[in-house]
DNA sequence: TACTATTTAATTGTATGCAATCTAATTAAT
DNA sequence: ATTAATTAGATTGCATACAATTAAATAGTA
């Protein structure tokens, strides 16, 4: 038992990130099933989220509200455009930029997802009180996160 | 402002959801770095951890330790088998289980793992405090996840 | 025993994620 | 103005994730 105390640190149940990384696995699979009857994906949805909000952004802009790169939005605004919820479209004043644009279809998709939070809240096994501790938690790591990258 | 609020629910800063997945995705980026010395990934990583402590496992005892199904494990285990940190068999009684060993050379890459748990904390911004507090909130979580599941 | 159901991995297909590289457009500097 | 540096996306390559299906082995049952 002693003989062992040096590894605790590598020890599953003494770490931190990985339930981190594990419930937001678990979070993103309890949207799955409610997110198919918007035919869309988690990850398409905070697409369609910052859009909704703004009508129109750049593709670097998108990326950097919900923290992905153009690897991984080229292609998923792509399929965005293919089931019509967005337009893409080169900046006139600036042909490096990729405006995306919300459609009217992609707004009628937000009617149909005004359920969706309310949904997923009762798969998501937490309190109202812990719920808060835990975003705040998470959003303050975020902004050190964002404050360390420059 | 007022004619907006129906889609409150639906604005990014208001999710819980969406600065957990930006967290771990954040978190498990600051690995990579310390992680690409022993040139494994964060995957890898924790799946050597379940098989540093137990020495020997079958794969679904591993997915369930890290909640990963065999679509992820199979390939990621012929990796950790190829590059020499594990052996993969079939159980003699019964040959449905694949059994993962952790070879000498699996142990010796435990030593130099010791000092990532260290290097990975200097680089998330969380107090002491905090990180025990979202420990227990998120553990908290995963085991009411699993009481769902069956 | 023979048949059915269950269990365990492997496989397949789709969708991320992200580092690294490339290309074109724009800006800054000389 | 010409060249150099920067910027924005797109592309490439690799590694997950995971649902769904398949295949083989085992357990359960009539």
């Amino acid at each position: 038992m002693l003989s062992e105390d040096r590894y605790a640190c590598l020890r599953l149940e003494n770490q931190l990130c990985f339930p981190l990384y594990a419930c937001a696995k678990e979070v993103v699979r309890r949207y799955k099933p409610i997110l198919d009857e918007l035919d869309i994906t988690y990850t398409q949805y905070i697409t369609m989220m910052a859009l909704w909000e703004h009508r129109s952004l750049s593709l670097k802009d998108i990326g950097a509200m919900i923290c992905l790169d153009s690897g991984t939005l080229t292609p998923l605004l792509k399929k965005l455009e293919e089931k019509g919820y967005v337009e893409r479209s080169r900046d006139r004043d600036d042909e490096r930029v990729l405006t995306v644009s919300v459609t009217e279809k992609g707004m009628d998709l937000r009617e149909r997802a005004l359920s969706v939070p309310g949904s997923v809240a009762t798969c998501i096994p937490i309190s109202p009180e812990e719920a808060l501790i835990l975003a705040r938690i998470l959003r303050r790591m975020m902004a050190e996160f964002s404050a360390q990258q420059q």
